[in-house]
DNA sequence: CGCATGTCAGGCGAACTGATATAC
DNA sequence: CGTATATCAGTTGGCCTGACATGC
């Protein structure tokens, strides 16, 4: 019986969606007193990565923060109100827009780093390494399999470069 | 050096955000096409419990479906509007809501279940039981640990009965 | 020409804060 | 009385679809 119990099904959206929010109410109060919203810090996170810092196109931004090209306009247009972020054409490509982080948003970065990293090792000390470890291969085998599910049928081309 | 990159540290939000929405975008064409909202189908799911079919307080639901107070009266009024729920006032205490789902929002659970249960059975075939298994252990803890951080400091009672 | 890229327009459901009614 | 519960009022940011401009 209670082996059978270990057999039972879970709504793993729900859990998922729990698992993040968890997180994310520690995370909230010091972006919103930064005046950043979810997914502002998001695309703040991707074009501070040293990679990133001389401009990215839109079109990677939106995959890699994970928003819709209309939601990412949006969200682009406030941080860029906000003198956070720049945009202005590709040069190579004129149909194709690049946007790249300002002094200012590095800086914003660099401060919500410390915070963020901080409830981190917080974390990473209490539930160990290894069990992190793991649940980064699961979830990216578990998305890895959903995809592919996805894409059945399709002749897509997988993700980018 | 290929040892110390399992050490990478990485964002696990967003790996979770990305994870669910896998998941999701295999669900929500389903959802749409019966008229549900992401979160009303949360509220269905719980609503349409064998343990639930007599009425929830909505305070229960709002923490069972991960909503807030204010957004699930909403999403309510809505799912109300369209016949899958109903509210009465409690008759032990009249502060309190109770909610119940009506034959209509039985049958319209019953009919997605059969669809998402489907995509489910999919996914336990390819990632297997065992790593699912591994995968709900896991968030569990997560969302424990995280949890107990949020209330350090507080004199506040955990969850419900 | 067709295709790709980004943006705009607009509607909508939900997040969220703060105030309010009601009942314990 | 104070507390708890749910709702209301109202703002905001983002989701999303469909159309559009532009340049490959």
């Amino acid at each position: 019986m209670s082996a059978k119990a270990r057999l039972k099904r879970r709504n793993l959206p729900l859990l998922l969606l729990k698992a993040r929010e968890a997180l994310m109410e520690n995370r909230r109060p010091a972006l919103r007193e930064h005046g950043l919203s979810d997914q502002q810090w998001r695309v703040l996170r991707v074009l501070s990565d040293p990679a990133n810092t001389f401009g990215v196109e839109t079109g990677r931004l939106a995959r890699e923060a994970h928003l819709l090209g209309p939601s990412l306009t949006g969200v682009l247009s406030r941080m860029e109100r906000d003198g956070v972020v720049l945009r202005h054409r590709s040069e190579e490509d004129a149909r194709r827009s690049v946007v790249r982080v300002t002094e200012v948003g590095l800086k914003l970065a660099a401060s919500l780093s410390v915070v963020i990293e901080s409830q981190y090792d917080e974390l990473e000390a209490r539930i160990g390494r290894p069990k992190l470890n793991q649940i980064y291969d699961l979830l990216d085998e578990l998305i890895d399999l959903q995809k592919m599910d996805q894409d059945k049928g399709n002749t897509m081309k997988r993700d980018v470069a």
